[in-house]
DNA sequence: CGCACCCTTGAAATTACTCAAGTTCAGTGG
DNA sequence: CCACTGAACTTGAGTAATTTCAAGGGTGCG
C-alpha cells in the first residue's frame, strides 16, 4: 500500500470544499471539537483497494474525488460490480452499523478519500444529533443507488444497459464528457462478458453515440439525446 | 383497498411474537409509552399494494408474515423487482430519511404488516437511543439484500439465477419447501422474460431439482445439493 | 525493439427472446 | 353437474442476442 496519507486536523474539515456534500455537512463548529481521533486524507492510485469484503470495518470513507467500485467476487474468481461511488458518496457505511465490509472497494481512477474512524462517528452521533440526519441521508443514497443499479444496469439488452451506464457516468459533466473504465469493468457492471461490452462500445463509436477524446478509448463525449432514446427502449 | 385493519395498542407491541426481529427489538417497556400515534396491523391479500413509488412516505411497515416485492416500473410498462421482503424486514425505510417511496411495494402472498407512522419513529429515536441501533441494522440489512440481489440474481445464466432464487426462497424452511411466485414475477426478479422463467422452472422439474407439492406448480421441495452446485457454476 | 496488456474482431455454439399456439385449472353461471 | 371462460403456465419454431474460443491489432513501457 503506497497510498499517500495526509493527516487532517478537525480544523481543516470545517473549511473543506466538499463538506456540504459530506457526512459532516450539518455539523457546527463545536461538534468538530469532539473529533478525538485523526481523520486522514488518503490518495489511492487506480486498482488500489480501500478495503476488502469481510474485513472488520473500523473505518468509513468519504470519497472526495475520483470513482470507486464496490465489487463482490464470485466462486469462479470473476467479479461483479455492485455499485459505483463518486464524490460525496460514503464507502463502508456498514461500519456505522457495526458490521464487516460487505464488498471490496477498489479505486477506478485516482481517488482522494477521507478515512474516518468508526469511533468518531459513534461519538459524534451520541453527542450531537446533527450527524444523524446526514448519516440517514447517506444510507438512503446508498440503497437508492443500489436499486437503481438493478433497475438500470441489470435490465434490458447490452446496448440499453451500456447506454444507461454512459448517461450516468456523463451526468455530472456540463459538456457530457466521461471516462469509461476498462471493458472488463464495464462488463462486470452490466453483467455481460468483456467481449460483449467491447462490441457494444465499439458499435456506439461507429454509430456516433460516443466520440473519442483520446487515442486509448477511455474518454468520450456522449450523445445524450440518442442514448436516452436507446435507454428507454424507443430505439 | 379492502385490507383488514386491526389497531394495536403499544401494550401489544411489547408482547409481539416477532418483536425480537422487528424495529422495536431493543426498546424497553418505558419506551412504548412514547408511542403517541396508533400502530395498525394490516392484512394484505396477494396483489394488493402497501405503497406506491413517489408517494410521500408517512408510514413505514414491518413485515410480520408473508412476502412483499419491491418493484420499479419501466418506461415500457413492464416491471423490475428490485428486492423481496419477508418476515422481520422493513418496507419503506426511506420514510425514516424523510424521503418519498423509492419503489412500489406489492404483496406476493397474504401479508401481515405493522404500519408505523413516521412521527413515532422520529419521536422514539429522539427520546431513546435504543431504537437507533435497530434502525441502523435494518438499513444495513436492506442494503446488503440489495447488493446480494445484484450479485446473485442478476449474474450468470437463467438456470443459475433461478437456482439461487430457489435456494433463497427455501432457506428458512427446515424441509426445503418453498412457494414460487408467478412465472412473470420470477422473470421480473431474474431479469429474463416470463417464457424463459417458465422454461427454466419446467426443466428443473423434469430434472428432479424441484418436486411439486401441488397441482398448480406453486409449492415445491427443492434439491438443495444440486441447486447449490448449479448456482456456483460447478454444473 | 519487444513484451505485456487490453481492446477488438471473427465464427461457431449456446442461450435467450419473440410470437404464436396449446394446455391446465379454478371459478362462473347455466 | 357440467360446459364455458379467463388467466397463467407451457411448449414450439424461428430469430436475435450473447457467450465462447481464438486470433489479431494497438499502445505504452522497460
Amino acid at each position: 500500500m503506497k497510498s499517500k496519507i495526509v493527516q487532517i486536523s478537525a480544523h481543516s474539515c470545517v473549511s473543506c470544499g466538499m463538506r456540504g456534500r459530506s457526512l459532516f455537512a450539518d455539523l457546527q463548529s463545536d461538534d468538530f471539537a469532539l473529533i478525538d481521533q485523526p481523520i486522514h486524507d488518503l490518495q489511492f492510485e487506480p486498482q488500489e483497494t480501500l478495503f476488502e469484503e469481510g474485513a472488520p470495518g473500523a473505518f468509513l470513507f468519504t470519497v472526495r474525488s475520483g470513482i470507486v467500485k464496490l465489487v463482490r467476487f464470485q466462486s469462479d474468481g470473476t467479479q461483479r460490480i455492485v455499485r459505483l461511488l463518486t464524490s460525496g458518496d460514503v464507502a463502508g457505511l456498514e461500519t456505522s452499523a457495526g458490521a464487516h465490509f460487505d464488498s471490496t472497494a477498489i479505486a477506478l481512477t485516482r481517488v482522494s478519500a477521507c478515512r474516518i474512524p468508526r469511533a468518531v462517528i459513534d461519538r459524534l452521533e451520541a453527542a450531537s444529533p446533527r450527524l444523524h440526519t446526514q448519516l440517514l441521508r447517506k444510507w438512503h443514497d446508498a440503497l437508492k443507488q443500489s436499486s437503481d443499479f438493478i433497475a438500470e444496469l441489470a435490465t434490458g439488452n447490452a446496448r440499453q444497459r451500456l447506454a444507461r451506464l454512459l448517461l450516468q457516468l456523463a451526468q455530472d459533466d456540463p459538456a457530457q464528457r466521461m471516462m469509461l473504465p476498462s471493458r472488463e469493468d464495464v462488463g462486470a457492471m452490466l453483467g455481460v462478458t468483456t467481449e460483449t461490452a467491447s462490441r457494444a462500445v465499439a458499435a456506439f463509436r461507429r454509430e456516433g453515440l460516443l466520440k473519442s477524446l483520446d487515442r486509448q478509448g477511455k474518454h468520450f463525449v456522449v450523445d445524450v439525446q440518442s442514448l436516452r432514446a436507446l435507454a428507454e427502449g424507443r430505439k
